[in-house]
DNA sequence: TATAGAAGTAGTAATTATTACTATTTTGAA
DNA sequence: TTCAAAATAGTAATAATTACTACTTCTATA
C-alpha cells in the first residue's frame, strides 16, 4: 500500500473523534483541509482502512455506515430518538455465543449487537 | 386498513415459509399467482405488515431486508459463507440489557443481535 | 343494489448510499 | 531522474428502496 496524503488525513480525523462519523461527514470535514478531495476517495480509503483493521466499520440496519477509530472491541448503543451512537466498553459476551452454538450445533464465529437506547439528552 | 387480495397473499406466503425471503423473492413467488403484481406493492405491504407486527423485518447490515412470518421473539443466525438465515429459538437475553443500562445510565429499550455462523452445509 | 370516494394497485420515476470507471497525478524503487 | 504501479478527482453506474400518478377496487351508506 502506497502512502497518500488523503488516506493519512482520513485516518487522523477518524482517530481524533468519538462521534462515529459517516463517510459523508468525513468528506465534508476533510474538505476544510483538502478542498478538492473526492467522496469516492473517502469511501475507498475507509474501506481499505477497515479491511486492514485500522478503523471499524459499523453497519447499521437501514442507515449509513459509520466509522470508528477505536479498534479495541466494544459495543455500540444508538439512541432511537436522535440517532447518536455511544461506545459501550464492556467485555464481549462470549457465553451467548456458546449458548447459540449448543442450540444450532454449528460453529458460531461472533455476534453483532446494537443496543437501542434513549440517550440522556433525549430523555428530558 | 382496507382489504386487498395482494396483501392477503403476501401475508399468506410469508407465514408459509421459514426462509426469511427478501421483498424481491416474495415478489417473484407471488407473480406465479398474481402475474401483474408490482414490486412496489410488495414493498409497501411488507412495510405495513411489519408496522402492524404481522411480520418481522430483519435488517441486515449491508444486505437486503428480509421478512419473517414468525412474530414470536427469536434470534437469527446468518451463515458467513452462504448467507442462509436460521431461526434461534432461545430466550431474550435481558441480562445484557441490564448490564448496558448500568454502564451508560440511560434507558435500554432492546438489543438487536445477529449471530455469524458457518452452517452445517458450508462446514463440509 | 348502486354509488361515491377513500384506499389500494401497477407501472414508472426518483432517491440514497455506495461502487465502478477513466483520465490524470503522485509515489517510491531502481 | 525516471517510470510504472498505485492513488486521486470527477463523474457515471448500480442496487435497494421509496415516491408519484393515473387507474382500479373496496366498502359504507343511501
Amino acid at each position: 500500500m502506497k502512502y497518500s496524503k488523503q488516506r493519512e488525513q482520513i485516518l487522523e480525523y477518524i482517530k481524533s473523534v468519538t462521534s462515529h462519523p459517516t463517510a459523508e461527514i468525513v468528506y465534508t470535514q476533510l474538505r476544510k483541509k483538502i478542498p478538492n478531495i473526492s467522496l469516492g476517495t473517502v469511501y475507498r480509503n475507509l474501506d481499505r482502512l477497515s479491511e486492514e483493521n485500522n478503523v471499524v466499520r459499523i453497519k447499521f440496519s437501514g442507515a449509513k455506515d459509520r466509522f470508528d477509530g477505536n479498534t479495541n472491541h466494544h459495543y455500540h448503543a444508538v439512541c432511537i430518538k436522535c440517532g447518536e451512537v455511544t461506545d459501550i466498553f464492556i467485555d464481549y459476551f462470549s457465553d451467548i455465543d456458546k449458548k447459540v452454538e449448543k442450540y444450532i450445533s454449528s460453529k458460531v464465529i461472533s455476534h453483532n449487537t446494537i443496543f437501542n437506547i434513549v440517550c440522556s439528552k433525549c430523555n428530558k
